[in-house]
DNA sequence: TTTCTAGTTAGACGTTTGTCTAAATAGAAG
DNA sequence: CTTCTATTTAGACAAACGTCTAACTAGAAA
């Protein structure tokens, strides 16, 4: 189950797009859906999905919601991806 | 386009499972659909969208069309979930 | 050439998805 | 308390998706 959420999620190019975002640090709803042509009704719905896959979390600070990059969500999906057995190149921290 | 059209395509669990139903040889389309409980028609449909996102290649071999796995599409979508900054887990080949 | 076999393609159909507008909520500020 | 700000929720809707049945195609076999 959680990793088909995690997969659906960054299905969508907003939502990889999201992520890409919050790589250097928490933002707030608003901020995020100001870099978007959509409404932030629209935004909000993927920042749900997102919350749902585990892939970021929130925080309330004043009037604003921070939402943070969680990526360790990725092992399962990295794992599988290693087990259909992947070419030689070198992805790991080195 | 490229990891865009991945993500898409192995966000479907019966798409998944076709990828590890070749991970160890290739096999007609008639032995694959047999794993599932879906007509022909139906797993056919999925054969074409893992194809165009090349994560399958075809070849003819008598009355049998047989599939294989291409995994070295899966590079672009490492690098991603490496750019996100994953933990410290050890997922390389050593 | 006719027929059989493996698989795909076409068309229909219900479900899920992504988007919007409008209304609601939570909390800060006055 | 009232109002303002940031964000979410509800409802509607078109487009995309996954599935089926029926018809078609490519090639093997007889």
């Amino acid at each position: 189950m959680a990793m088909s959420d995690t997969l659906k999620a960054i299905s969508d190019p907003v939502r990889r797009q999201i992520l890409n975002l919050l790589k250097e640090e928490p933002k707030p709803a608003g901020a995020i859906a100001a870099q978007f042509d959509l409404t932030a009704a629209t935004v909000s719905y993927h920042l749900k999905l997102l919350k749902q896959a585990h892939l970021i979390t929130e925080r309330r600070e004043k009037n604003f919601i921070y939402y943070d990059l969680n990526a360790s969500v990725f092992e399962e999906v990295l794992s599988w991806i290693y087990s259909l057995g992947i070419g030689a190149d070198s992805h790991d921290k080195n």
